[in-house]
DNA sequence: AATGAATGAGGGTTCATTCAT
DNA sequence: CATGAATGAACCCTCATTCAT
């Protein structure tokens, strides 16, 4: 047949990718079948190479653009956040509600990194280090200045991603905790794991604090709340 | 044909689980096709059936021996250990150890539960849980003498047991850093992390003591890394 | 969208025509995509059957405008020339220059009849059944006046023109012999297995002589050379 | 299922490898599907792959076997001929009545070299090369000898071998002529297009004697017939 | 005059699995 | 104990073709 009355491309690419990430998600990227990607969104399967070159490059692309995503969204939390505590509990804090909100994107990011071809996986890779980057350079920074206690921060970095990220495999919407009390469990474990015991923010209570009142930018705040 | 001289069931048995392992692990499950499997130990695919009866009880069969071994050895591990702290320690030590000795099978039983189906898959996450039950016990222990500062151990336990577990995503035995190394960094994390300030332990140099030499118990510490 | 500023019908259609052979002669019908061709003349698939029905009828019209095309030379070529010899000698000048100079139409004519359905088949079939009665008649011709031994025009002219035609196979406007040297060697192979040895024209430089200056049409002489 | 009754590994091979060259030969190789080929020979088409790598090499089989097939009987037909007027008779005989007794493959060799990738291409085209390189060999000794009027013999080979394979396009085992009469008529076109006429063979009767009947080795010629 | 969105059929190919031998 | 022949379903993908816009 021609084209379906009232059909649309920019909204069909739209729907594919959103059920390819649902289904992706649900039943990983090899047991997905474009079949069923297709009569997820109305269409014949051999529609969808009207919306992308192949199941590879359907993948790629939502990897792609999710790292894109996650890094300058990552850079503008950080952005103009000082000193080596500041930033640290900064990336705590967005990283945790980024994969609360992105469960799905962030699973596939994380674990179908295997099921990209050596090309794209090479890009892949090197974004997922950049973003580690910005966790690492926080730790060294705090680490020079005695901050922090942390001899090898590349491992401290993995460490404290993966105990991150973690969260994503067991957190839902309607759970008993909010967002925030996850933040300041989290912070609490990761900033106790590294900082200098002898220098201050001893006080439990005081260890999370920062998150709960930065009352310089409350926007930021509320911004982060809805993410 | 009849059987190759030599040729034997009970290693058969075991050639096919090895190389089912490291397919799966490299490839992942749905990727690893039987007919490689089946080259790879040097039969058809067809003969794989008098050791398994499908594909799916493959995975299982791995998993759950997997999970069973994981389990024993970690209750040998914190056998008459006492103590909230301690047996933190032993648990953390021993997982490390563990993972790192084990990443194949370890990478499976975590990123394969979701192509099990679902009778199975359920049994394989009652075992997980067990096994973090372990863990959790000792935070809750912790929290009520007052030594952990942890409000929620489900979540600390989610948080640790990720944190911990990632390190089969990188290491590597030929690696700079020993396991030795490697379980004082994160054990510094851990307990750094939920132990309460105010009750000793403070000082960085004790925080990891224990898992370098409890001079009292050195076999203890060969025992681990068999294990 | 509305048409490309300067786009004009009949211009598309030529270029869609001329891209068609070039597919067809270098892919195969069956192997050229409707999809490669509208991307060789900078159109969507779908467009292309603003000017034609379908695929096969693309094949068709081609063939069938080379058969005419043929035809209508080779009566031309042949017009107004007496006797068996001549007609003989003017029939493989005309088919070999013109074979040298459209080998893409020759090639297809000749090896995708097979791929025509029924009813074009037969067409063409018919076509290229009066285009070698040309030839046919020459040798009857000839045979009957005693010049050509030819006790089977039919096979004969079979062979001829496989012989002739497969000059298309191998030819190359760059290649080291001339039209003209061809031509005289194709001639000399031709004459020589039909005509009666007893009968002149034995002298090899006669043979293919006649074919270098028929005074009564110097027009074609030269439109050939070109050719 | 699984084995068929009374199934049969070689007998299939065989099957599936002449149905290839029925469907090929009538259909082109592009235009064939496997299931088809599948359902000619009572398969499942999954179930070819048993027997090939993929359609491709296929083809290239049936090519290359044919190839070494024919130049290793043309061999074995002109072994033992001497002089080059014997030895271009000869491999006229042989090549037609090789040409008529299996016209499927003949006309896939000749045709479906274009369907062959670059590298399967180039091999068949080498063992062509060969194959030719027989008939250019008696042209050239002839010339040498001055027994043959040939100036270009790269240029007369493609000639007569043109001339030679396309009664393969139009003959059938039912017609009214018999594999001898059409050996002679060939023959006579072939010696009388290349023979230096003042040099002797020049009675029409003599020209296409040998291949009549040799009376001192009658049977090479049930010989060749047979090949 | 042409696009852009879609179809539905079919392509080659791979797969887990079965079972007579 | 293992093979070897086969299945049937599903896979990703390409195709010629249609037609509202």
């Amino acid at each position: 047949m021609a084209r379906t009355i009232g059909s649309n491309g920019a909204r069909t690419a739209k729907a594919i990718r959103q059920a390819g990430v649902q289904l992706i998600y649900r039943h990983g990227y090899e047991a997905m079948s474009l079949r069923q990607l297709a009569s997820e969104v109305g269409l014949q399967s051999g529609s969808l190479y009207k919306y992308f070159e192949n199941k590879q490059s359907l993948l790629f692309d939502i990897v792609r653009d999710h790292m894109e995503d996650l890094i300058s969204k990552a850079e503008a939390a950080m952005d103009g956040v000082d000193g080596p505590l500041p930033r640290l509990k900064a990336f705590v804090d967005f990283h945790l509600r980024y994969h609360m909100t992105r469960k799905a994107h962030v699973f596939i990011a994380n674990m179908e990194i295997r099921s990209l071809d050596a090309p794209h996986r090479a890009v892949a890779i090197e974004m997922r280090r950049r973003y580690e980057q910005m966790l690492e350079d926080a730790l060294r920074l705090g680490a020079a200045e005695g901050a922090f206690r942390v001899s090898e921060p590349k491992v401290s970095t993995y460490a404290i991603i993966s105990m991150l990220t973690g969260i994503c495999m067991w957190y839902r919407p309607d759970g008993r905790l909010t967002q925030d009390e996850l933040v300041a469990i989290y912070t609490d474990l990761v900033v106790g794991g590294v900082a200098s015991p002898e220098r201050g923010a001893a006080k439990p209570a005081e260890l999370s604090a920062p998150a709960e009142a930065p009352p310089t930018a409350p926007s930021v705040r509320s911004r982060r709340v809805r993410a």
